[in-house]
DNA sequence: TTTAGCACTCGATCAGCCTGAGTGCTAACA
DNA sequence: TGTTAGCACTCAGGCTGATCGAGTGCTAAA
């Protein structure tokens, strides 16, 4: 991947890649040589093409089209050739303005940034919320719904809520259940929920849990409570924009996709995978194994709070997709979303 | 409507529906002759199939193509030859297997319901909660997120769970939101909202209100908190299904089906059209005005407990659908999600 | 009243042709 | 030595016409 390019060749990889980005057809000789000049006639923009080609950088589907950059081409795009620009301040204002984050709860705040971000590039938006396991205890609370019943309403540090509803054998009234709440509220606050795990695991087997039942009772609950159901939470927007691109124009296309959105998991793999590092990460075609997702790129950026909280989000769209336009757009989202994580707690 | 048909006309018609219904191509009359015999050539079935068409029941899309329904057709087939068998308990209990509800939370019922009907009917399945405006009030308890800001957790008569999350002016402590939500509980406990609402706007005028500094408070924070946000939950599931049939095979469709499946908001005013008559309804292609969803038709019951909160749960898929196996199963499954809102309270 | 027979219609399929876009190569040119 | 004009070549896409087959409508005979 070390190969160096001289100057001409870069110009014209980029004007291929920046032309096929914008009109989905091959980009031929002649239309680089009269759109963006370089001095050079369609025969010299030929002789290069040719030699790009040769390197790997473009392939053309059939003799008589023109070129079309090969996923060595994209990338040798977006780290050598794209500047990605910050958004301008009047963008970003724009931006913030589509957002009203005032009284929204944390499902509806993921829901509403998915939706703005894929109106903004015109791609599909994905976010995935914080994991339940990755939070912070702050409050629990239950509701008695029925005989041995219970609805668990769990508050974590950021804000972000999660309801279960439970199964205990005993029938507790709502009093006990508020003297149980306010033990573990009192306890727990603050720790991490894997911490909290552990410690209920440790105490249950303490010597003091044999005699005091309200501990006991409040620790077998909160562990039913808190047990991880590893339930992903994934907001997809705009599926249908996928579906406006040429790429993805036949029937088997479509079809592919919108099963590939509509069971979310091979979309959870991947928006997974990026969790670890940091900053907007971008995944071209076949880097995504999964053959489900062929021909496509993603861009993700982790979010997270200083407590912990780390969430995933992105935009999926064609490898052939408007790097420059999507890449601050992610960017900025996820630093957005963060600082709304933070702001939560206060 | 009231038109009468000879038997020979009815078994042709019901032939040809249930022969389109099953292979989506033109049905012609030498087929009708092999496959269901009658003892008549194809000649004579020729000349039934014309009266047919003359009388607006079969429609030919081409001169040499064979016949297909219209939707008169398939009015006349449903209303007047079409059995609906009742499920066999067999079939009954296998679809009873197909659900677990237990320490299921409401939205999730409604999602699994949609997913199993999906599953049988290999169409696509939707369901719409009760709204929050058609339950019954059971109780409400607050946890405070930030200065001023709180998060509200309504638990419905049938366990429908609702969180949203409201600012108020003054900083409340935990312990006053306590009190608080025991007044409310005590005081709304097991009336419509509806009721709900008039009594808060009663009682702020009232004199009491005046002096009594936590009633006045838990009334104004009631009344942000159980205001209406007309948000309808619908879950929609199995779409790729659709997307499967050959009526909607061409991009254009697929699009379409798509867009409207996403907005979701079509969808919606079919199901409220529903809400008001009792048992399963079925609306044929154009009767769903909506040019969104041509070709498409719909099948629906509502469920409610007997509390009051009422929602709607349907099939949606082409015209050409098998009612046969359709209809039992959304009647059924609507008992059944009836029954089991009416354990929730027990 | 039913049916066999026949002419007719029309979509679907396929081969053949043409066109235009684009390439690669070569030779001439600066 | 790098650039360019010219030319032969390739190939997808679109158009055309022939053929095929499924199905109809009509008529006349059973």
């Amino acid at each position: 991947m070390a190969e160096e390019l001289n100057e001409r060749s870069q110009n014209i990889l980029e004007a291929i890649v920046e032309d096929y980005i914008a009109s989905a057809e091959p980009v031929g000789s002649r239309a680089i040589s009269r759109r963006h000049g370089f001095n050079l006639s369609p025969a010299s923009v030929r002789n290069v093409m040719s030699d790009l080609e040769e390197m790997g950088f473009l392939c053309s589907p059939h003799t008589s089209a023109g070129r079309i950059p090969t996923e060595k081409g994209y990338h040798y795009y977006i780290d050598s050739l794209l500047q990605v620009r910050d958004l301008s301040q009047e963008e970003e204002s724009q931006l913030r303005k589509n957002y009203r984050f005032k009284g929204m709860k944390m499902e509806d705040i993921m829901q509403e940034v998915g939706r703005v971000m894929s109106g903004l590039s015109n791609y599909t938006g994905l976010v995935m919320a914080p994991k339940f396991a990755s939070t912070v205890f702050r409050q629990i609370e239950f509701v008695r719904l029925s005989h041995g019943r219970l609805l668990v309403i769990y508050v974590s540090e950021t804000g972000l809520v999660q309801n279960k509803v439970i199964e205990v054998d005993a029938d507790l009234e709502q009093r006990d259940l508020e003297q149980i709440s306010n033990y573990l509220n009192h306890e727990l606050n603050g720790m991490s929920i894997l911490a909290v795990r552990e410690k209920i695991a440790r105490e249950l087997k303490s010597e003091r849990a044999r005699y005091d039942k309200l501990q006991k009772r409040a620790l077998r609950i909160s562990s039913a409570a808190l047990q991880d159901e590893a339930e992903e939470l994934l907001f997809v927007s705009g599926t249908s924009l996928m579906l406006e691109q040429p790429e993805f124009s036949t029937p088997e296309q479509m079809r592919r996709i919108i099963q590939t959105f509509e069971s979310k998991k091979i979309l959870i793999d991947l928006l997974d995978r990026s969790q670890n590092a940091q900053g907007v990460q971008i995944f071209i075609g076949s880097q995504n194994q999964d053959c489900q997702i062929e021909g496509c790129s993603l861009i993700t950026s982790k979010f997270s709070s200083q407590k912990g909280a780390v969430g995933t989000l992105g935009v999926i769209g064609p490898v052939r997709m408007d790097y420059s336009q999507v890449i601050p757009i992610v960017d900025f989202t996820a630093q957005l979303v963060s600082r709304i994580l933070e702001r939560e707690v206060e």
